[in-house]
Formats: structure tokens, sequence, C-alpha cells
DNA sequence: AGATTTATTATGTGCAGACATATAAATATT
DNA sequence: AATATTTATATGTCTGCACATAATAAATCT
């Protein structure tokens, strides 16, 4: 027994202590529930919390009846978040500024068909924007929306409403994937973004669907510099 | 009153799908846990744990007093797993090999002292070697690590140990931050990873800690190509 | 009117007890 | 020996209750 171990995160952090303090090592089976509760001199239930709180993070393996363990191989999960452009540059206390470079309905290429995952004659909004931070280019977004699945798209002007924005609100996505990569700059995007030919950029593919039918593809290519930053 | 939503998985799904029907816009406040515990017939701490799940995953803002509302622009966080190198490698049915490049123990420079927020006199031990995949160079491998914190570093033969592994096993860490970018390779760069000079290339910056302790900063420089890629 | 204190309220969290559920381990069966 | 069944056990979660805490709204005082 010790000094009162009482809130869940008073708990949590005793155990983070005894698995960085190897007290409990990897693959080791820690005591059950019910003598921590009774070591710490609290319930049950709070054990449980901080426990399942310290099994989200990764660092611990709980199974029914098998007992609770340190992870062997912890594997690290960062949550990171999906900003809108918008808000990514204001929160940075940089002017916004958004600019329409193109518009146009097309029938899709073959590679985009498939990554869509499109039916023969579905028709494809293409467009083509740029993002900008204090007046520089911040990203060049190349955005493809799927007409069958958001028919209102055709209707809205997008000299004034971004694509970013007008998506979120208007046609929520129950999943999707996304893939970070450098690569150089082309002639396009160079260009656009005001850089040198083959100057490495990041970038940022994203597709998300609603109940398996695609809605919006889009690569965002950043300007230089950009960093994409997250906590684990 | 309706049937038995009784656990919290079922509330989560009664409230998902009324955000999702818009019967909850965002922005609106949503009714107090007592009045829904009362609505679904289960506890107020079931409809906590829903809410609270629901809020973490960004649907939700709460604030004691305020009331809980829908979220205004839902902030999407994607979760994605930082797996051990050579993991990833052979999970992809390749052959992992790793290299040492060189070893030395160092006092801090300014920024890295900085950015591992280090007291004085405390030292590292800095490591530069190289992953490959099937015989390629994959990923090459900057990092220090924290002596004072990891005394035991000193010992390990890091010609027959890689550090990425050593590390998972014998010094869990509670918390750290990536960072993602692009970058043009730099002439040591290039030559590990055997590309052209300024060749695009993906960089990973990740600094770890167990309780406000710094234990390694690592900075990975992928071969053109990699692509990281996650769900949301 | 404006500033300061007090009350109210929704969420946050603790507790004890109960039952549910997955599953490892023991036992019985073929 | 291999397979099916039972049992024991650790975690998962619900309930009702209590009190803590943050933050707004109301009341009070300059």
């Amino acid at each position: 027994m010790q000094d009162a171990i009482n809130t869940w995160q008073d708990v949590q952090r005793e155990v983070l202590g005894r698995i960085q303090n190897r007290v409990w090592k990897p693959g080791d089976i820690i005591p059950n529930e019910v003598d921590l509760a009774k070591e710490f001199g609290c319930a049950r239930a709070t054990v449980n919390r901080a426990l399942q709180a310290v099994a989200d993070s990764g660092l611990l393996d709980r199974r029914r009846k098998a007992g609770t363990r340190v992870a062997v191989n912890p594997v690290r999960k960062a949550t990171l978040e999906i900003p809108i452009i918008r808000q990514e540059i204001e929160q940075r206390g940089q002017h916004y500024q958004y600019a329409l470079i193109e518009q146009q309905v097309t029938d899709p290429q073959a590679d985009m068909q498939a990554m869509m995952k499109l039916s023969d004659g579905q028709q494809l909004l293409h467009l083509k924007a740029l993002h900008l931070a204090d007046g520089l280019p911040h990203v060049y977004e190349d955005r493809w929306i799927n007409i069958s699945t958001v028919p209102e798209i055709v209707a809205v002007d997008w000299q004034q409403n971004n694509a970013n924005e007008w998506l979120v609100a208007h046609a929520p996505f129950s999943d999707g994937d996304i893939a970070f990569s450098a690569g150089a700059a082309g002639a396009v995007e160079a260009e656009i973004l005001n850089v040198p030919l083959n100057t490495a950029v990041f970038i940022i593919e994203r597709s998300t669907w609603m109940m398996q039918q695609s809605i919006t593809r889009v690569r965002l290519t950043y300007a230089p510099g950009h960093r994409l930053h997250t906590t684990i």
C-alpha cells in the first residue's frame, strides 16, 4: 500500500513509470485489475480506465482471461488531424486566399477510373486551384469530384467556393485513404507554386467515399518547406 | 423511449446516426447527458462514455457547463501506425538488411539540445545507419539517443543491433512527436541512398519521450518512391 | 455601468457491486 | 492422441450514486 493513487491519470502515470523503469518488462504479464486496485487503494473501474488508456496508446496488450502484458513490439499509432486548408493557414496568423485555376467536366482516364472505382459513363468534375498564405502559393489542389455521387456540384460557383471546404460541409464521407509522399515539382506545379523545376515537394493524395461510392480524389502539392506535424 | 440502447457502442451508433442524418446539425447543441440517458433508457455513465468516444473522434465538442455540440468543422483524424522498419520491409516480402555507418558519443549542439530539451552536460549517442530492402537502400537513419535516459546503450554493439528495434524493446516511450516533410537529398544522403544529388526524398523526424525525459530523436530519409499510406 | 462575487449547471470522474464475455486451461470424450 | 466439453478467470461494461470541476449566468456590490 502507498499514498493515494486515486485518479485514473495517477494510475496511468504509475503504470507508465513501471514500464519505463522496467519493473514490468516487455512481454511481462502485469498483475490483474483487482490486485492493482487493492495495491493502489482505488476502485477496479479506475484501474480499468487507466489500463485501457495505456493499451490504446499501444504500450500494453490486453486480452480477456489472458491478462495484461507489456507490449513486446509496441506498434505506435500517431493520429494526425486533417485540417481544412483555410484553417491551417489562418491558425498560423496568415492571410488566406484561394484562386481557381481551371474547372472542367471530363470523362475519367483509365487510371483515375480505377482509383475511384467508377462505373463506365460516370463523369468527373476536375478542379485545379491554388491556396495562398499571405499572398504566397501554399498548396496546389488538383481535384476530381464524382458527379454521380454529388450532383449538386455542377451548380456551384467555384470562383467563390473552394472545394476543400464545400465538400466537408455538403458531402460527408464514411471513409477514405491518404498517402503521403515526396516528389519533384513538374512543369505545371513548378509554375503554379512559383518554384524551380524539380524542387522537392510534399504531396498528399486523398480519396474519400460514402458507402462504397467515391466522392472525390485530391492531390495536394505543397510549396517547399511544408511540414506535417503530429504527436504520438 | 425506444428499444434498448444499453451499451455505449449502441449510444455511439445512435449519436453518429443523428449527426449523419442531420437531426443534430453542425453547431447544434445536443441534449445533456441526463436527458439522453433518460431517452435511451441507460445510465448517464454509459452516455458519457459514448459521447467521449465521439468527441475523441472529433465530431463533437464538449465543454463543462456549456454542454455538447456538433463540431462545425469536424477535424478528421487519420491514425497511422509507425511500424518497425524491419517489419515494414518484411511484410512486403522483401529481404531486410541493416548496416551501421557511424557511431559516436557527442556533446549536443545547441539546436539538438533545445529540441531534445537536454540539461547541460547530457551527452548523446549519435548513430548513422542504413536499412536495405532486397539489397537496395530503403531508408537512411540518423539518430541521437540520450545517454542519461538510456545508459545501457553505450554497451550495445550497434553492428549487430539496430537502434530502431532495440529502443522499442528496451526504452518504451510515453509520448513523442513526428513531422513529415519533403526535402532534397544532400551530398551525404545522396551517396548513402545511391541517388542523384537533390533528389526529392521523404523525411520523417521523430522525437520520443518518457515522462518528460527525452529518449531519442531520429531523422529517417527514405529512398525515392516511398509512400506512407493510411485510411481515415 | 462596470466590476466582483455567488449560484447554477453540464461534464468529469470516483466507487461498489453485478453481470457479460472471451478464452486459456483443465477435463472428459471419442 | 486428437477432439470436444467444461470450468475458471481476467477483462469488458452497466448501474446508481456521489462529489469534483469548469464555466456560464445571475446577483451583488462598487
